[in-house]
RNA sequence: GCCUCUGUAGCUCAGUUGGUAGAGCAGGGGACUGAAAAUCCCCGUGUCGUUGGUUCGAUUCCGAUCGGAGGCA
């Protein structure tokens, strides 16, 4: 038997990646990976549109509620984690569809990409991150001039965060940032089917945001955002915290804003990151693209979307 | 009917002691290798409600007028 290779859906939110994931998995034998830094978190449902129950029974999921919404979680975790999953579903004779709109998450898988040994070093990061409040951003960046020039060249200064991270490096394994990254990028591309969804018309795409958004309102989102910050999940600084959905309802949840106002605000964080998505997919050369106008208009059915997707893939096994 | 407030960017509003205007949000574009649903960068001409007047010059002052909000009758 040749050998299997893995399936990937990504594309911005909303685009319908999760019922095509799973109907290829009905089709081909598959299981899915998520590809998704918040599907990760326990109880983060609806916010997340997480498959439901029903789906998850039909399709086994991997790589979702496998910590809990205050334990920190990264790139390198989840490209370890991932590829353990993607080798046992192979092991069984099954296929792997990584289904998500995580981009960078998608990068750590389908390359060989390799992420500096001696991980991160929060203390330090903390202490630079508070030395740029203090000293400002400027001489946080003078700090990597010194060090990295190279790295500092494509990190913009007011970045701070990434400015930290690269001095954090050096100073943790003794090694440049540009250095590690020149060696990470030479690892090839690994043999994959990445498919992604999109929409040509803007402002579908947008409508079928404004949908999504408002089945997430009546369907329990202000129940689970409460209950999350009840939790503390959301505080400063946790994980959780950085979801679209949680933040944008907390003047709701805190009388200062209507429901209608809480959508909406919804809705724009949600444009917007799908913009971020689309920027960072549209250059990605290993996508093979697929418009999905028609579907979401109704003027073309599920099913001819799933034959486009098989075309796509009957072709890369040749 | 009278009085007060108000009319400036798609929205909320600031401002010009008279020299044609700027923020936030929304919108557009982009970056991205251990927090990525995060983080960061770039992009603002609009009949300053309309119309007269004063003035070298009015969006800014004055009058009228139209629209909105409130108050008194």
């Amino acid at each position: 038997m040749a050998d299997v290779i893995p399936i990937s859906i990504c594309g911005a939110t909303a685009t319908g990646k999760t019922a095509l994931a799973l109907a290829l998995a009905d089709e081909y034998g598959g299981e899915i990976i998520s590809c998704d830094s918040m599907q990760i978190y326990r109880g983060m449902d609806v916010g997340t549109a997480k498959p439901t129950e029903a789906e998850r029974e039909r399709v086994p999921h991997h790589m979702i509620d496998i910590r809990e919404p205050t334990e920190p979680y990264s790139v390198s975790d989840y490209k370890a984690d991932a590829e353990a999953a993607e080798a046992d579903i192979i092991a069984r004779g099954r296929v792997p569809i990584y289904c998500g709109g995580t981009g960078l998450y998608l990068d750590a898988v389908v390359y060989d990409n390799k992420y500096s040994d001696g991980g991160g070093n929060d203390e330090l990061r903390g202490e630079l991150l508070r030395f740029a409040e203090a000293q400002g951003a400027d001489a946080l960046y003078g700090r990597l001039l010194e060090i990295d020039p190279e790295a500092a060249a494509s990190i913009h200064k007011n970045n701070i965060r990434r400015v930290a991270r690269a001095i954090e490096i050096y100073e943790t394994t003794g090694k440049r940032k540009s250095e590690w990254d020149a060696e990470s990028r030479t690892g090839g591309r690994r043999t994959m089917t990445v498919i992604g969804l999109r929409f040509l018309d803007r402002e579908i795409h947008r409508e079928a945001i404004r949908r999504r958004c408002r089945e997430m309102m009546r369907g329990g989102l202000p129940e689970e955002a409460a209950r999350l910050y009840g939790s503390g999940a959301l505080a400063d600084g946790m994980p959780a915290s950085r979801a679209i959905a949680y933040k944008e309802l907390l003047p709701y949840l805190s009388g200062l804003e209507t429901e209608a106002e809480a959508e909406d605000r919804l809705f724009f964080a949600t444009c917007r990151y799908a913009k971020r998505q689309a920027t960072w997919f549209y250059k990605k050369d290993y996508i093979s693209w697929l418009d999905v106008d028609g579907v979401w208009l109704g003027k073309e059915a599920p099913g001819s979307l799933l034959c486009r997707a098989k075309e796509i893939i009957e072709r890369e096994r040749r």
